[in-house]
DNA sequence: AATTTGTGTTCAAAATAATGAACATAAGTT
DNA sequence: AACTTATGTTCATTATTTTGAACACAAATT
């Protein structure tokens, strides 16, 4: 009926249930993500281990892939990483998807009234399209912006000033330090709240294949 | 330390694994949702069990919120239901159209001697790794890296300050405002010449297939 | 070098998720 | 009604995750 979990006692899951690297039709090995969020966080086993109430034993076999998380341990380790848990799983799933690319639409950087400059600091094409700049925006200032497609990802850091952002029926005001990050299939808007120039730093993915 | 499994045997995991948590942050509850598309499929438990190759109790359970799926069940189901896993888990988890670090979330790295600071804003991890940074460093701060693998890319934009750029055996100085792409297949160097602290933004793109 | 400290891995034991069969209940059929 | 059929729940058992402690190893300190 179902497959039968092979009968080789105690061996390792990754072999076991997940053997081969995955090309299609495998649960996403979360394995190295977390790896990978851990050390970004600057955190041992241990530490991480107390942070999220998930033993180091365990956290140290998922990180190999060498066992099969529960849904809770999966979240919380999530948030101990401060990451959402989706963007954990979907790291390792989610990839060919054949994806027609469409012609670009160049995001329209439309400074209104020449309060908002957007400098174009680079971009790149290969994986899908991603974009960043540098801005500054007078008190008033505002950027209004199409939808960038499905998918898009708009992220946002402000160095300083004051921010508020709105996208789709949601808003959010950021203060100097904080970091956005928000979808972009809407149209959305920036205004610079001041009274000190808001100045940033933001990374778009546009028409990115990846589920979020 | 961690909540403490209360030892009563055959209840709810609803109650027993997720007590004690606070009230708004707990795993997502992934029953009903599994629940509705099941219907919404016009499958019963036991068609879903063949479909999926899980069981139909472990089905039913997890559907009533007493059961704590593993990872790769959940994932299971969410094939035989032709259901993107990452939209079945974030149904119950408010959408994060916005996800916004505060400042104490931004994971910080920074140098031994703690002149160069570096604020890691964001990642992106489908086929290559894709990083943003923001950094600040005194006069004198210096920050070294390793390779980051072959075809890996380091985009330094400095906002302000002086910056001294040594990748291989070429180096260059960058003042406020420029930019500078280069590769980071070997070791490099960055060094803030001052007097002014540096400031400015950094976007990588590693190379993937490379485990760190 | 020897010790300590830090970090990740492995081990036996405990907790619990998953299974298949039996059960409960309701809805159709004869 | 009695009998089947369909569907979901519960039960005992098995398989596996999770835990805490012990271990291995490397890096730093004495």
């Amino acid at each position: 009926m179902q497959q039968k979990k092979d009968t080789s006692s105690s061996s390792s899951f990754a072999r076991d249930a997940f053997a081969g690297q995955n090309t299609s039709d495998r649960p996403p090995l979360v394995g190295k993500e977390i790896q990978r969020l851990r050390q970004e966080h600057q955190l041992t086993l241990d530490e991480l281990a107390s942070k999220s109430g998930v033993s180091k034993s365990i956290l140290s076999q998922i990180e190999r892939d060498h066992s099969n998380p529960t849904l809770s341990t999966i979240w919380r380790i999530s948030q101990a990483l401060k990451q959402p848990l989706v963007d954990m799983l979907s790291s390792g799933e989610e990839k060919p998807r054949f994806e027609h690319l469409k012609v670009n639409q160049t995001p329209v950087v439309s400074s209104t009234d020449g309060k908002f400059v957007l400098k174009i600091l680079g971009t790149l094409g290969t994986v899908s399209t991603l974009q960043w700049y540098e801005f500054k925006a007078e008190e008033g200032g505002i950027l209004e912006s199409e939808s960038h497609g499905s998918g898009s990802l708009e992220n946002l850091t402000l160095v300083s000033g004051k921010l508020l952002v709105i996208s789709g029926t949601e808003s959010r005001e950021l203060i100097s330090g904080e970091t956005l990050r928000f979808l972009t299939d809407s149209p959305h808007r920036l205004e610079s709240l001041g009274p000190e120039p808001a100045h940033g730093f933001m990374v778009n993915l546009l028409n990115s294949n990846e589920s979020l």
